[in-house]
DNA sequence: TAAACCTGACTGACCAATCAGTCAATACGT
DNA sequence: ACGTATTGACTGATTGGTCAGTCAGGTTTA
């Protein structure tokens, strides 16, 4: 069978479950189909059933993660700064527990790395990382119009605060230091400096 | 044999140089024992017999890494600007082609995304990120010294800086965007309006 | 001198374990 | 009854690691 939209909804959420935990518990070089299998109900023939190879299983799950991660970012305020300050925390703490979320980390930075070789990783990953972009200068762009930050570079401020955000995950998950609260303090006096008065 | 200091140092480097090539060329999830020997002159048996495991040539392999990337990064020269921009320079866009420098980012953020996994590849990675955290935020105090920065805290400014080039080297290599080139030029720009008047 | 011995470097053949993927048989839902 | 979903058993390939043995070069012995 093809992965397309032709997968059960119950089915497609138990296999997305099941990659999640197995990547976060295994790590992407090992990473294997019966691993993915055990974190669910099914065997490892179900998931070739629907997915047919590994490779477009995690294609779809890589998909799956960033809609994910699109939908849930983005906090419900009109006050620009609430709004940027809201972002920037949930991108660096997420919205769940701090396990979850340094195994969310983990699964992205792991796909990451696997990029240079898939294309269609890459795509993906391209695809999400513009849409974020175009929020955070949309943020400030509309602190800037409503008389809230200094008149900076939309484009510029939002790549270096993204690039940090980006960068101090994976500190976080790669060093024995807590390198997203650090950086989070250290935004606060950028985005201080930089953006207010 | 042990991993330690017994092993010949041609040997060492052929190994180093053959591990190298290898995890450019294949990836990390997909780095064997027989892919590294095919980039040398030896086979399979020899790196096992000098280095017992695989793991245990892999975290002599990122120490290897991690030693080259320290002598390298801090330009000589006196003035402040000049030297922190210069270690940005090499940080981001290294200091041999560009093809070699895209690789050994690859490389270096396959081995990150191990790190959760891995202990001792943590280790080394803290320790790398600690010394170049201490060579930045020293840069920024000489500079503020000498007048020539205004005074920030120096910290807070090395953790915005060193986690933007992280973020940036791993959308470079994770998208289809030229991820450094735009940081760069940001950089620039909150650099003239943080550091300098 | 030369034969015997030793050692570290190295190799190809081999091993059990594991891999992704296949397939015939079966269970299930309608 | 019929198509979809699911399974366990299976396959050929590949994995990290082992091992007996080869080889070059130095040291000891006769």
């Amino acid at each position: 069978m093809c992965p397309d939209e032709s997968i059960p909804d119950d089915v497609k959420e138990k296999a997305m479950k099941a990659t999640f935990r197995a990547l976060c518990k295994h790590g992407y070089a090992d990473l294997t189909m019966k691993k993915i299998a055990d974190e669910s109900d099914k065997c490892k023939s179900t998931f070739h059933y629907h997915y047919d190879t590994k490779e477009k299983l995690l294609v779809n799950f890589i998909e799956f993660l960033l809609e994910g991660f699109k939908d849930r970012m983005v906090p419900d305020t009109e006050d620009p700064l609430e709004k940027l300050n809201g972002l920037i925390d949930n991108m660096l703490f997420g919205l769940a527990d701090e396990e979850t979320t340094e195994s969310f980390h983990t699964a992205l930075l792991e796909i990451r790395s696997q990029a240079p070789y898939n294309e269609r990783y890459r795509e993906q990953i391209t695809e999400n990382d513009q849409y974020i972009k175009k929020v955070v200068s949309d943020i400030i762009r509309e602190g800037i119009e409503k008389n809230r930050f200094k008149d900076v570079n939309a484009e510029e401020t939002a790549t270096v605060i993204l690039s940090a955000i980006d960068g101090a995950r994976a500190r976080q998950i790669s060093t024995n230091r807590n390198a997203t609260k650090e950086l989070r303090s250290s935004l606060d006096w950028i985005i201080e400096d930089l953006l207010l008065e």
